[in-house]
DNA sequence: ACCTCTCTTGACCATTTGATCAAGAATTAA
DNA sequence: TTAATTCTTGATCAAATGGTCAAGAGAGGT
């Protein structure tokens, strides 16, 4: 029972290797999906596991959904965290949202994951959202609310300033499908 | 057979009342779960009826969804429609921007229920985008242009303007939890 | 009242799917 | 080598679920 140690992350070559292949997978198909939409199955076939296999390492479907949000979610904030109170405003907020853009041409899978799980009400990440993000988003609202009291940048309330940023740019992730419709889908410029 | 009749809508009363009821209960179930998250029994229960009885009048689960998605679409994209090129451009773009933020306010679930749609693919109304969305976009985008060539407003991509105004109105009803929970979910204004 | 058509439902079916288990294969430590 | 541990899987189960059907209840027109 691989998932029994709390204690210490003493995994097998193979445990490591396998969750890997397990969450790469999971990705794929989650995002696609969504947690309903998606079978154990097809994520066994994804990574070439069987399913039996496979939940030796998640006990259960709902494991690897979590696993996969939780590992994900590192690395989405990054860009916001990095947002730097003593830098330029122009500079750290164009930084802020180009990274963004740049996340969701390049892991366009995480950002529609998300996207789907929210969209669903947040019913595994919902204590997430109201406590750790909300701090983040608080703090970096704090930053360029100080910047707007400056007067190095127009005022306008920092919370929905960072909403407008999230939704314009995770919008070419998640409703891909549309934007390529309606631009005719040979385009790939923005 | 009530389906059966493309002539013309030759409906019972009951018939027509046990429909709507069925759209209504089938917008609350599908934008709350997505398609395959939601059951028929789900959306029998919430309208009362039985689950064969509700298989009567739509005889496939799919059946429900589609006529839900043609039906809710046709509201949904009339304040685009209404964009006057005679108009005076700011005035024209605050209407439509006006519009969009109180239909994610006054009906958050149809915005979820095509976030949803077009987050796994536009599996059903692919085409639909594809033709008769992309029309129209084009349409107002060339309005749009146009107004930009006569210096009457700044000058960008139009359509990814569209894109902007599309995704930073939506983002109220689509992500809405996790605006209220950064938010602290007392707030409701805007 | 009578007949036809519409509507409603309990019972049932086949398939999908998350999950289990015992037994065997592979790996690792001694 | 040997023994303990870890890994793998075919077979199987129970529950959920989309969909069917025959038979009965109800509405509407005559």
């Amino acid at each position: 029972m691989p998932q029994a140690d709390s204690s210490g992350p003493r995994k097998t070559r193979i445990q490591t290797q396998n969750e890997e292949l397990i969450l790469a997978a999971a990705l794929e198909v989650f995002s696609a999906y969504g947690f309903r939409g998606s079978t154990v199955d097809q994520i066994a076939t994804t990574c070439g596991l069987s399913k039996p296999n496979l939940l030796y390492y998640f006990r259960r479907k709902e494991d690897i959904y979590v696993a996969l949000l939780e590992h994900t979610l590192r690395d989405w904030l990054e860009p916001l965290r990095a947002l730097d109170a003593a830098g330029d405003p122009i500079d750290e907020l164009s930084r802020y949202i180009r990274a963004k853009i740049r996340m969701s041409r390049d892991n366009p899978k995480a950002s529609r994951l998300f996207a789907n799980e929210i969209l669903h009400g947040a019913p595994m990440i919902g204590a997430f959202l109201k406590g750790p993000l909300k701090e983040l988003v608080d703090g970096k609202a704090a930053v360029i609310a100080a910047w707007m009291a400056r007067g190095l940048i127009n005022a306008i309330d920092p919370h929905h300033l960072i909403f407008a940023i999230w939704s314009t740019t995770q919008h070419y992730a998640d409703f891909d499908v549309q934007v390529k419709a309606v631009l005719g889908k040979e385009r790939d410029d923005m």
